[in-house]
Order: structure tokens, then C-alpha cells, then sequence
DNA sequence: CCAATGTCAGGTTGACTGATATGC
DNA sequence: CGCATATCAGTCTACCTGACATTG
């Protein structure tokens, strides 16, 4: 936990003060900070829930998606795209689920140029516990109503649609013509 | 930028699919890991719009700060609690604003325990310049239009009061009883 | 003596760049 | 041949813990 004390008011709304006085964009420039400082407490929370699990939130997310795959592989490039991260972490992820155990590297049957990750019996019961662990703490996010999750899911799909990280239906909850 | 490739389907959308088949809270998962990637995302644009100034996002915000402080200059502890970082990041980003030019370190008048952080003229002038290269990059967050913004600054300021960011009243946006 | 402040040493994570071997 | 896939070496940022000297 980054600040131990508690501030008297909120850093945010005052460093807006100072900056609408100043330059453009006040509420983007709060938008913007309060989405890193709200990644930082989640990230921190998450963390702390998977760690006895010999886990962090990359490798937990990661665990996550073999074990919501069909097959319980996937080739590792390909857990890049979903995930959104660079290779080499990729790479680097998986050495690690590997030599905890929860992972293990097999050959595609065809495509001898791709590395599958394939999670273990051990990967699959310690993503369950893991879970159980991060939902305990509710992701850090029982500060909102599930009306509330649900806005900021939505807020925030757009902000990822418009950096172009998917192509789709602008989101199907605002107007809906089937 | 991480994801080369776009993805022909949202993959949060496609995680809760999937969570909500076997486990609890799929709607906190799919806002935390929304605001994970959005960091993500913004935390490039600044990065990318800063980095011909020698500076990051961090370092940036750090000189922010001291910009909008009233005597140009601040303990470093105090910097740490505005920021949200550790103390030793504080001493880390300091080094380099100082080498860089754009800080420099003076003791304090009546405290000798206390270092103050000072900006430079230098550092003055490159706040403008970056803060003008980051809000033309509008903090990659033009897909979101001024009341969502403020939809997202505010729930995001719920989930840092909920963490215990800062005291303060929850939110007057809402209900409104003065 | 105890608390606060900043720094340093040492370790971890993940992301990045650039180069490389292999195979489609 | 060009392109894709994964890895490796090396660098970087930021975080953390634990220790420390100085000072209030």
C-alpha cells in the first residue's frame, strides 16, 4: 500500500482546481489520473489476495484464461492478444507458472513454430483457491453497486474501443435495435 | 503499445462469459480488469506524449505538482502523499528530475530532517510544453464525451474513498442536502 | 528515548528493444 | 523469399523491504 496516511481531501479534485486556473481538459486530465490511481488500488488488492498463491495479477489472469479454455491450451502467442500484453512478458509469464508447477509447455501437433501453455491439474485447483481469495476481496470494488460496476464497465469499454483494441458494436446497452 | 493486433470481439465481455459460469462477481471482475487495461492504455498516450521531454508519466505528474504548489517547492514526503507513491520512488523520481534539470533539492528553513524539492525554471517551462503534448493526445480519452467523463471520475473517486484514499464527504453529485 | 525524514542497498515485476533460431 | 513464432540478452521503471543516519 503505496500512502499510508489518509489525506484530508481528495488530491484529485484539488490538482483540478489548480489546473483548470491553468490549461484544457481538467476533466480529462481527472479522468485520466483517477483511472491510474483506481488501477493502482485494484492492482495492490489482487496482489495481496493471490500472493500465498505464489501468484500475481498478471500470472492469475493469465491461469484464468488457459483455464477458460476449451482445450486448457493455447498457443502463447495468442494469450498475448487476449491478455494485451507484449510477448516477451508472455514468455516470461509462463517460465514462471512453469516452474510453480501450475503450467506446462507442449508442442502444437502441427505448427511446429508455436509453444502451448497448458495449465496443470495443480494450475487448475490453485486458480479455484486463488479465486476464492480475490473474490474474498471483492477485487477491491465493494466501494460500488453492482449498478455502479456496471457504468464503469461500460465507460471504460469505450475508452478500450476507441484505442482500438477490439472491433465491434459501439455496446448494445445504450440503444438496442435487433 | 502492447497489442498489435485488434481482436474481433471484446475479450472482457468474453472473460465474464465465461466467469459467470462458474464464479461469483463477473461484474467486479470484468470493472477491475476494465480499469486495469485502461490504465494500461492511458498511461502509453501519456508516456509517448511526454517522452520527448525526457519525462514520464509519473515524473510528469511529479512536476505537476510542484507547478501548482504556491512556493514552487515541496518535502518530498508531502510529494509521496499527494502522489500516492512509495517514499523511495519519491527519492527515485526526484534523482531524475533533478538530473534532468528540471528540480532541484533545497533543505528546509527550519526543519533540517526535511529535503524540499524545488522546480527549476527549466522545469517550468517544460510543464507547459508536455502538459500542451498531452492534452493534444487529450490523455487518450476522446472516445468519451464531457458527462462521461465525470461519470467516470466520479465513480472512480468512490472506489479511492472506499480504499481509503482521503477523508472527505462521499460524493455531492449525488444527493445533495445541503 | 522515540518518532519522523530521506536515502541507500538489494530484490522483484513487468514492459520494452533488438537480435536470433526455427518453421510456415 | 517474406512472414510468423517464440526466445534471449539487456535495459528500464516502479515497487517493496529493511536498514541507516540525522534531526525534532
Amino acid at each position: 500500500m503505496p500512502g499510508k496516511r489518509k489525506l484530508p481531501f481528495d488530491p484529485i479534485a484539488e490538482a483540478r482546481r489548480h489546473w483548470e486556473g491553468r490549461w484544457e481538459q481538467g476533466a480529462a486530465m481527472a479522468a485520466a489520473t483517477s483511472v491510474m490511481r483506481g488501477a493502482q488500488i485494484i492492482l495492490a488488492a489482487v496482489d495481496e489476495a493471490v500472493a500465498p498463491f505464489d501468484l500475481t495479477f498478471a500470472r492469475y489472469e493469465a491461469l484464468v484464461l488457459l483455464q477458460f479454455s476449451r482445450k486448457g491450451s493455447l498457443p502463447l502467442g495468442k494469450m498475448g492478444d487476449r491478455l494485451m500484453i507484449h510477448p516477451t512478458s508472455v514468455t516470461n509469464i509462463v517460465d514462471r507458472l512453469e516452474a510453480s508447477g501450475f503450467v506446462r509447455r507442449v508442442p502444437h501437433a502441427t505448427d511446429r513454430r508455436t509453444t502451448l501453455a497448458e495449465i496443470t491439474d495443480e494450475g487448475r485447483a490453485v486458480v479455484e483457491e486463488a479465486t476464492r481469495a480475490v473474490t474474498a476481496a471483492s477485487f477491491a470494488l465493494d466501494g460500488l453497486n453492482a449498478k455502479e460496476l456496471e457504468q464503469l464497465t461500460r465507460l471504460l469499454r469505450r475508452l478500450r474501443h476507441s484505442a482500438g483494441d477490439f472491433d465491434e458494436a459501439p455496446s448494445h446497452s445504450e440503444a438496442e435495435t435487433p
